[in-house]
DNA sequence: GTACAATAGCTAACAGTTCGCATTACTGAT
DNA sequence: ATCAGTAATGCGAACTGTTAGCTATTGTAC
């Protein structure tokens, strides 16, 4: 939230465009805690530019994934949720209201699994990813869920 | 393979009942090691049901999976792909071309992290998930990704 | 200011999955 | 062995999340 007025010029650098939209859709994203998914991120950047469409939020999210300013988050249930923190780190999943937030582990990730991996294989190991599931403190009370976490 | 025999007094127990497409669709995923998609799992089991419908083979999976016998494996990639091993064990998916197969590593999946991440935050921690990414050996060749691994 | 290409907005398409409904066929009891 | 009752089938349509195609805009370099 903080890289904001930069990010005209790096974006630049990277060859995009930085167009209104695209500009409220980075800004937003990285102005909240929580990891909206595309449709939700849509509804606040709306709060803004009133007009903009659900395709171009989409677009806007995979461009500027590719350009290293925002990460997917998509471990298959239900839909993406997107991260304006790009350094690597820890989240976890409402299991019941599908919620995604970070968690400050200092448990570094740790390489030698994947090396251990790596020993284990023909494939070649590129890395892991890790996510934590759960409940959130909100649903934590109600207790009636429709579990999806596996793995 | 092994414990097909009594797959069908083992379901009933638990409720349900053992039609034959149920019973093709358990012996064929469990008959092969891969993980195929549900789509691949009809494809293979129209060679001996060739009238079983898609649905069928959705719904049965998603009924032996509430019963224990099958496991999703959905990191998002794509479409979910389905287990017969249930023992927890880790996975791979190919970056490439989306195949999914089993990764046998004597590293223990550790409490002590779900722990550790319990203690960071006011989530209630069930546990964790762990998905391995890279290139099968039929991919290590071609060179021409189309990643979708991220955190 | 002007030109040009990247992007917006819109709608239709798409993949994966679920649902509704009439028909079939397991299963437990007779 | 038959029967009743209900879970499961097959089919197609619906649904969700996401991408693509197209024309009109609009940042950006000159």
């Amino acid at each position: 939230m903080s890289n904001c007025e930069d990010l005209r010029d790096t974006v630049h650098e990277h060859g995009g465009r930085m167009t209104r939209q695209r500009r409220v859709v980075l800004e937003t994203l990285a102005s909240v805690d929580a990891h909206p998914t595309a449709a939700e991120l849509h509804e606040m950047v709306r709060q803004r530019l009133p007009g903009i469409s659900q395709g171009t939020v989409y677009r806007n999210l995979r461009r500027l994934q590719e350009l290293g300013y925002v990460q997917e988050l998509d471990y298959g249930a239900g839909a993406s949720h997107f991260d304006a923190r790009v350094e690597p780190h820890y989240h976890v999943r409402c299991l019941r209201c599908g919620r995604v937030e970070d968690l400050e582990l200092d448990v570094e990730p740790r390489p030698d699994v994947d090396q251990a991996a790596q020993a284990a294989t023909d494939w070649q190991i590129d890395g892991h990813r890790v996510e934590f599931v759960g409940l959130c403190p909100e649903c934590r009370g109600t207790d009636e869920r429709e579990d999806r976490g596996g793995g």
